[in-house]
DNA sequence: TGCGTAATGTAATGTTATAACGTAGCAATC
DNA sequence: GATTGCTACGTTATAACATTACATTACGCA
C-alpha cells in the first residue's frame, strides 16, 4: 500500500542497526539528508514512532535518543543499560522485573500501559579500563 | 554560607511542592518570574539539579519534568507511576525492584549508578472514570 | 586589603519535538 | 470518468527543553 513513508522506515531502521550506540533524532536526519537533503524532522519523527509502536526500536528516554531493537520478540519492555562511558546499550528482556513492577504500581490501583526501566552506569568493558589506567 | 543560589533551590522546591502533577522547568521559571522577571533557564537548571542531587526533586525522563520528591528517605531509586489522563504521579519505593534490577543487570558486568523507572498508564481514579461514562 | 576560587548572573545558542496546514494517492460511490 | 472522503505524507514554522560561554560577585584566607 503506502511506500513513501515505509521507506524512510526502512531507512531510519538500517541507519539504527548499523549503530551499536544510540542516535538522536537530528542524528538520523543528517544521515537521511546525505541522499534526501530537504527532509524534515517531522519525518524522522514519524519514522521512529511507527518503528517504536512496531517494537522495531527503542527510544531512550533518558538520553532521548534511539536504538534499534536487539532482541526479536515483538512487544516487550526491555530493561536498557546505558554505559555512560562509551554509551553503548545493552538490551535485557526482564518478564519477571516488569511483572512486579506492574503488581507493586497495582498495588494503589494504577494500570500500567508502558515501562520505561533504564540503567545508567558502567559497562563491563569501561569499568575494568577504570581500574587499570 | 552561600544564600543566593540557596534561596532559588527553597523557592523552586516549593513551587514543585504545591502541586501535585509535574511541572517543566520552564513552568517553574514562569512561576519564579513572577517574583524575579529577568530570572534566566540556567539558573533553574542549575537549582534543579542541585535538588535532583540532594534527593528531594525527581525528574520524570519520559516527560521531561519535574517533580518534589515525597518520601522522606535519602538517595533512594523510586519507581514513579504517571498517569496519561490526568498527569498526577505516585512515587514508590521499590528496593526489592531496584535489586533485582541491578542483579540482573550484573550478570553482564554492567554496573547500575541510576536507575531510571517510569511507567505510563492509568491511575485509579482516571481508569474507574473510563468505565462509567 | 588584596588575591584566588567557587558560586551566580546573563546572554546567546544549541537541541529536541510538535503544531498547523496543505497535498498526493487511492478507493468507493455516483 | 468525476466526485468525494480518507489517510499518509510533505513543508514550514515554531514551541519546548537544555546547555555553553563568559562576565560578575561573594567570600574565605594570606
Ligand atoms: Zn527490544
Ligand atoms: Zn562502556
Ligand atoms: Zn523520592
Ligand atoms: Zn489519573
Amino acid at each position: 500500500m503506502n511506500t513513501r513513508g515505509q521507506q524512510v522506515q526502512r531507512d531510519v531502521l538500517a541507519i539504527l542497526r548499523r549503530e551499536r550506540a544510540p542516535l538522536s533524532a537530528y542524528k538520523v536526519l543528517a544521515e537521511m539528508r546525505r541522499a534526501t537533503p530537504k527532509m524534515a524532522p517531522t519525518t524522522i519523527y514519524r519514522a521512529l514512532a511507527a518503528l517504536i509502536k512496531a517494537g522495531r526500536v527503542h527510544k531512550l528516554e533518558s538520553l532521548n535518543a534511539f536504538i534499534a531493537c536487539r532482541s526479536g520478540k515483538q512487544d516487550h519492555s526491555a530493561v536498557l543499560s546505558i554505559c555512560d562511558e562509551c554509551g553503548q546499550v545493552e538490551e535485557t528482556a526482564a518478564p519477571e522485573v516488569v511483572e512486579a513492577l506492574s503488581t507493586l504500581a497495582g498495588r494503589s490501583g494504577f494500570r500500567p500501559v508502558r515501562h520505561v526501566i533504564e540503567l545508567r552506569g558502567q559497562c563491563a568493558s569501561c569499568e575494568n579500563e577504570e581500574v587499570s589506567p
